[in-house]
DNA sequence: TGATACCTCCCCAGAAATGGGGAGGTATAT
DNA sequence: ATATACCTCCCCATTTCTGGGGAGGTATCA
């Protein structure tokens, strides 16, 4: 990571990569190109299915394949709801819960110095990349301060990349929702009731449950909360 | 943007940043040191409030400060729903009403080429990063062939900065919900009954009560959708 | 050890949502 | 010009949700 170049090639290697296969060892050589003891991705799609790989032990690597556990993890937990990069010492590990956690890593072979970077997708989701090295703070400190713009594109790429692996869910797949049918679902969302969104709009309460129910069909929900929730989820309505 | 160590510092200039009339000078300053006709910022909260500069006309501008009229631009609406970097000549400009706006905007002064970012924040924050150019395809294409990675970083550096103006909705200042309270709420986000997500969760229709008002007060919310939209928006449950 | 939060169970009545079926008028796109 | 999608209105029976109040056991943190 000493010559910006270096970066322009992994970046166009990233580009290139078409299997999942490649992306992992693409992350995994990471590590010398960025000279730190390790790297991982994670990454949650929006189904919140994970998808985990880099340098550590396979054993560690296991334990992120499983969602429930991940969000035991204080590093996840902290970047999940946070948009900046963040170094770990930063983190809360006040907690026991924490604590057990940091020791456990360590004893799967974690170094003391981390740094992580949040990236996020259209529907919700999430990429972590982070780094990971055994070191003094001060030297830790000016490498992250050196690098931090660097290591930021490689998380976006990384993420752009995990993405391409997602089954398609683009917009022009789905029935788009007409305008009262977004007015609808927007008010309902706000907790609006029928017979306020009725009023509200300036309709009927038959005429709305046409729309509710239209946008229940080109959703896929079964019922309202369903539809609220994807439609808050992919984005459709903002809440 | 001809040489590397200018993104520097613009980048560190970024950083520096505390007021939004700032911001918005370094924005519109963009446009000279990336050698673009004109660039814009939008950028819509988790509230779905917008907030939009660049060097446009202040009439045009005025427009985007509007919800509503934003999520007219094919652009906007193009981009909303992606996340790769787009090309406005790739955009679908075939519906009459996107190459109405198309017109207009020419009108105001916008120039042929564009190519916009979008970036996203925890909570469904949008940030939309756009430079706008009047030249041939060809010169914009190698143009934006050999710049995309800054504009990206740029984009990414601006939405982190337009995040910190935000209203702070940390995850630390809500009342966290109860590892029950989120099976609930997950449950209830994929269209099950309260009677179906009891059974699901072997407990009785009466405890889960419990659990879905616990989440709404926890929430803010007045009724269950209320809380399902909320919920899912700001991540607490992956629908 | 005490406070706090969590998980679990129960009743009842009133309010709200759902399912199904039918129909006319207006834009817009091909 | 015709098809397509959108907006609007209406009834009835059944299912589901909501509000209010009460209580005991367990884990965790200070």
């Amino acid at each position: 990571m000493t010559n910006r170049d270096y970066l322009d090639q992994i970046l166009a290697e990233l580009e290139a990569i078409s299997t999942l296969d490649e992306f992992q060892r693409v992350v995994r050589d990471l590590s010398n190109a960025i000279e730190v003891d390790h790297v991982d991705f994670l990454w949650v799609d929006a189904e919140g299915k994970n998808f985990y790989f880099g340098t550590h032990s396979e054993d560690w690597a296991k334990r992120y394949r499983d969602p429930a556990f991940v969000r035991l993890d204080p590093i996840v937990t902290g970047c999940y709801q946070r948009f900046h990069p963040v170094d770990w010492k930063r983190l809360d590990w006040s907690s026991k819960s924490a604590r057990t956690f940091w020791s456990e890593a360590h004893a799967y072979g974690v170094g003391n110095q981390g740094y992580s970077i949040p990236v996020r997708g259209p529907n919700g989701q999430f990429a972590l990349f982070s780094i990971n090295h055994q070191c003094e703070d001060a030297v830790w400190d000016s490498f992250i301060a050196a690098h931090s713009r660097e290591l930021i594109l490689l998380a976006h790429f990384l993420n752009r990349k995990a993405l391409e692996f997602e089954p398609d869910r683009s917009p022009d797949q789905r029935l788009p929702l007409s305008p009262r049918e977004v007015d609808t679902l927007t008010l309902l969302a706000v907790g609006y009731s029928r017979a306020q969104v009725a009023e509200t709009l300036s309709i009927s309460e038959h005429t709305l449950r046409v729309y509710i129910e239209g946008a229940r069909f080109k959703l896929g929900a079964i019922n309202t909360t369903h539809a609220i929730a994807r439609a808050t989820s992919s984005g459709l309505i903002i809440v």
